[in-house]
RNA sequence: GGAGGGAUAGCGAAGUGGUCAAACGCGGCAGACUGUAAAUCUGUUCCUUCGGGUUCCAUGGUUCAAAUCCAUGUCCCUCCA
């Protein structure tokens, strides 16, 4: 079947709300955030541990699973679901940001996007077309349209052809999209300008989809203004009775701000990534583990935290582990800072039933400081 | 007892007359990271009141100039007896 969202409750003082989305893997509350597993992984975690940290969604991607192992190899073992052993829903990106993140893809046309792959150089062409029959392969929960995610530093009239033809592979995704036990998810575009982001909704609500993301939000050293404004020119143009999915984002305070506006869906590698470098998130800012100051620090990571890391072990610990380079760190802060942003949304949705998702929210940014 | 090789910044290791406060690696200290080409990348690492000061085992010497050449000493390593 095809996911279902309801809508159970509007914040009184915000655009915030609440919500399920009722998947083939059961009934989940939004907002949520969702882990990254790109190569049907999330990095250092197995299944068992998503589950025992509360994540919902987790996300694969169609460009690294096209490359490795190949979309037939995991349709063969039964699909995403089988393959990476998780019974829980999964979206897959549409690989439309790595059309933007690698080096070696820049030959945009109307057709594709031609890609170096960065595994062995070889030619690749990606269509809209290609990137919906793979994820029908994959069999993923969500599949994502096929979209150009441009810098929003690009001028304005590249901006406006990109979000034009971005819309029309939407179409031409959604028009060869054949599995009914998958959604299919449109994206907004438009950098920063409000007439070419009103346009690209409009354009992509028409198309008709099950749920509507934004995109472009968190790229190439843009502000955070930049993406709060991004948001407000997309969310006014998006259908009350579908998924609003923020991509790419966030930290911490980002996920109150995307809530605030009307997102219900959040996706970001930074959690893990920021936790294989040693850094985790705390109620009172981002910390380093790897800094001196932690040497003989005999206090867990984040003392407010439920998760295995921090009711077991120390911030010296961790900061042993990851000087050593043993993985076991890296692993505990993924778990940690997963955890984290999970446990968040979990806060985030309780205050918002009350009514009082903005003092959850003073409440937060008056703890969560810089660095510590 | 004989023959030879070596001692360079926290460690390893280049450098064999001036462009050397001394390559490079490791270690140390910090920073970055937002739909993951990312267990990655960047900066920094003798002292300094930022003018400069003091270094390449020690001492003495040669030279306008020495980590680099010479002498002596100390310590280390290899081989032969």
């Amino acid at each position: 079947m095809k996911i279902k969202y309801t809508l159970l409750h509007k914040d009184r003082n915000t655009k915030a709300r609440y919500g399920t989305i009722t998947t083939n893997y059961g009934t989940f509350e939004t907002p949520m955030f969702m882990p990254v597993g790109t190569q049907a992984t999330v990095k250092t975690l197995d299944t068992d541990e998503l589950k025992e940290i509360g994540s919902a969604f987790i996300l694969s991607n169609t460009y690294h699973l096209w490359l490795r192992p190949g979309e037939d190899i995991v349709n063969r073992a039964g699909g995403l679901h089988k393959f990476m052993n998780y019974y829980g829903p999964i979206l897959t990106d549409s690989g439309g940001f790595q059309v933007f993140s690698l080096a070696n893809a820049k030959d945009i046309s109307e057709e594709g996007v031609l890609f170096k792959s960065h595994i062995n150089g070889e030619k690749l062409f990606l269509t809209p077309e290609k990137s919906i029959e793979i994820q029908n392969k994959l069999d993923s929960d969500i599949a994502m349209s096929f979209d150009e995610c441009p810098p929003a530093s690009a001028p304005y009239d590249y901006l406006k052809k990109s979000v034009e033809r971005t819309v029309r592979w939407a179409k031409r995704g959604k028009s060869v999209h054949k599995n009914e036990n998958q959604s299919l998810f449109g994206i907004v575009q438009g950098g920063t300008y409000c007439d070419l982001r009103k346009y690209s909704a409009i354009e992509t609500v028409k198309l008709g989809f099950d749920g509507y993301s934004i995109g472009g939000v968190a790229n190439d050293g843009e502000s955070k203004e930049d993406m709060y404004i991004a948001i407000d020119y997309s969310i006014p143009y998006l259908p009350e009775d579908k998924p609003r999915y923020l991509m790419g984002v966030g930290e911490p305070t980002d996920l109150f701000e995307g809530v605030e506006r009307g997102v219900d869906m959040f996706d970001c590698v930074l959690p893990t990534r920021l936790a294989r470098h040693g850094h985790a998130f705390t109620k009172y800012g981002k910390i380093n583990l790897k800094n001196a100051k932690y040497k003989e620090d005999f206090t867990s990571v984040d003392e407010h935290c439920d998760c295995k890391c921090c009711k077991n072990y120390t911030k010296a610990y961790i900061r042993h582990l990851l000087i050593a380079n043993e993985t076991l760190g890296q692993r505990l802060l993924s778990i940690h800072n997963l955890r984290f942003l999970i446990k968040i949304m979990e806060e985030i949705r309780n205050s918002i039933k009350e009514d009082k998702f903005v003092d959850l929210k003073r409440e937060f940014y008056e703890n969560y400081k810089g660095e510590r």
